[in-house]
DNA sequence: AAAACACATGGTTAATTTACCAAATAACAT
DNA sequence: ATGTTATTTGGTAAATTAACCATGTGTTTT
């Protein structure tokens, strides 16, 4: 394999890779992530928490679902959401972690 | 502690992962933040194999050093970025792992 | 002290994202 | 068939983001 082959082919993994992160990098779609975490919902069932248009609310999980991270399924009236990967969301505790490490600053910036 | 209060603090707590998510969501900074894994680096190793403006690049590295991904230290003439907490890109392979699966289901799309 | 270097910041513009409303679709109930 | 419920889609306006250029700041080098 050429040498520019192979930098475009890790360009492409990286633009794949921060598609995926940037799909939970909101606050809503992060939180529905995690509802179906606890096994599949509808997305009224989604709704009921969410104070936002309808409309709002199918376009985030259409996000989600272009990004791979979950997978719906129609049955009858109503659609059902589910984590297509559940590993996703293992990662949770890391990223709090990040949040904690800045958080200490602050606090000891303040002594 | 009230209700309400217990779901702020939810909704905060969601809201702050989201930020390192979206921090990670681009994939320039993706790309640092997979660089820095190997050790810290000055602005002037990652810019090296960047196709952008400087100062597009150190906007960048300040939107990770905001999320706490990384921090930076000024040494000499330089600015040298690291993680701060590695184990951010532990989660690479899950992230894959949901590319890998979109993937596989174009391919058995194809028939 | 001046020039050179490594970064950061402010300003601007174009592109993207997000939210809402209205309208379309699809499945079930009457 | 018609109405109703669940969800998606198209359109649009407001907000955010990302890139560039020009300029500013701090640190060496001369």
């Amino acid at each position: 394999m050429k040498k520019n082959a192979q930098i475009e082919k890790e360009m492409a993994l990286i633009e794949a890779k921060a598609n995926v992160l940037k799909a939970l990098g909101h606050p809503t779609r992060l939180w529905m992530a995690e509802q179906l975490a606890n096994g599949e919902k509808c997305v009224c069932e989604l709704a009921e928490f969410i104070d936002a248009d309808f409309s709002t609310i199918s376009k985030h999980l259409s996000v989600l679902k272009q990004a791979g991270v979950v997978e719906d399924e129609k049955r009858g009236k109503q659609v059902y959401y589910r984590l297509k990967v559940p590993c996703i969301l293992k990662y949770m505790p890391c990223v709090e972690a990040v949040i904690k490490a800045s958080v200490k600053e602050q606090i000891d910036l303040l002594g």
